[in-house]
DNA sequence: CTCATTTGACCGAC
DNA sequence: GTCGGTCAAATGAG
């Protein structure tokens, strides 16, 4: 198959490698900071290099965010941020508090970003009864204006419709797909608030905890046709009539590839692929959910990576997967 | 048959 | 009492 790729992506097909290549440099340099950091630990020092460890965790985070925004055509814009703007999770309130973040005719406000790592009712006394709930109040929401409905790259479930008091239109309420399997709490409410041009506000709750391998291996495409406003590359469904679709299809068999491998943990969610194919292809996606493991929510990643300012979608999910580098498997261990 | 959607009921928050 | 979020049976699609 002939990998094809458009103009545009072509263009900062290098600056994708120097940023993606960067990131590799400074994780490298996180994981000797670290190193250090635990052995001046054990010899009982304290202290450590922690806030060199941060500089350099933003960094990696800046790199990545930085090829995620290649990737989504706004680096034209100015909107390349450095590794120091990003803040992570840890160092409270997360970069996305105050966002706005403009793209594909989206609009999308953080409105409510508290760090509730407790949640609320604990799942051993699930309801027994309908209707039993806390209102989301305090749990963290975005909320995202946009006039398309947008795939946000995750599977999402309707368990409901509502009419609003006030609203013109009904609100509908999903649910991550993979709630029951995995235990995925996400959830998101869609509802129109404009009629002309119709403008749907999705608020999203909840961050995703599920290993959504075929929607999440997906990259958020800019698209200059406002219609496809949200176009993903689907490494599971690719999308042939798109010329960067194609281009992506070595990535998808390179998906597969690692599959085969016999996996000891439960990564079986991807066990209805099967292609033999081979590829050469030079930076991949994998599946791997054993990378970026940590005790560390993933959320930290994305929160403040995430040009989107929400947690658990198809962009964090592309960060939180491992990156093969001619060969190279780009891997951290915290 | 399986899975997703629809829709009315239920119930806590306000 | 009203409103909004969720449940779950019924229904539909593939």
């Amino acid at each position: 198959m002939e990998l094809s790729w458009p103009e545009s992506v072509l263009s900062n097909r290098e600056r994708v490698m120097e940023e993606l290549i960067q990131g590799r440099e400074l994780a490298s340099q996180l994981c000797r900071v670290l190193d250090d950091h635990k052995s001046t630990l054990v010899s009982g020092c304290g202290g450590g290099d922690v806030g060199s460890a941060e500089g350099l965790v933003n960094k990696i985070l800046g790199s990545f965010a930085n090829t995620l925004l290649i990737l989504n055509g706004k680096e034209a814009d100015g909107e390349i941020v450095s590794g120091d703007q990003i803040q992570g999770n840890s160092s409270g309130g997360g970069s996305a508090d105050s966002s706005s973040w403009d793209a594909n005719h989206a609009i999308i406000k953080s409105e409510d970003f508290h760090e509730e790592i407790s949640c609320k009712s604990p799942s051993t006394t699930f309801k027994d009864r309908r209707g039993s709930y806390k209102r989301r109040r305090t749990s963290h929401s975005w909320t995202r204006d946009a006039q398309d409905l947008i795939d946000d790259g995750h599977s999402w479930r309707k368990y409901g419709q509502k009419v609003i008091h006030n609203a013109k239109h009904p609100r509908n309420y999903f649910r991550c797909t993979h709630k029951f399997d995995q235990s995925c709490q996400a959830t998101k409410h869609v509802q129109q608030i404009l009629d002309d041009p119709p403008v749907f506000r999705t608020t999203y709750y909840g961050n995703h905890t599920c290993r959504d391998y075929l929607k999440a291996s997906e990259l958020v495409l800019d698209c200059t046709s406002p219609r496809e406003s949200s176009s993903y590359i689907r490494f599971g469904d690719i999308k042939q009539d798109h010329p960067f679709f194609s281009s992506f299809t070595s990535v998808k068999k390179e998906v597969v590839i690692k599959e085969e491998k016999p996996q000891p943990s439960d990564d079986h969610m991807m066990a209805s692929h099967h292609c033999n194919h081979s590829s050469s292809c030079d930076y991949i996606v994998s599946p791997n959910p054993m990378v970026f493991k940590s005790s560390c929510p993933l959320s930290g990643l994305s929160s403040t990576i995430d040009p989107y300012g929400h947690q658990g979608d198809e962009m964090s999910s592309l960060i939180v997967e491992p990156y093969y580098f001619d060969d190279e498997v780009l891997q951290y261990e915290f």
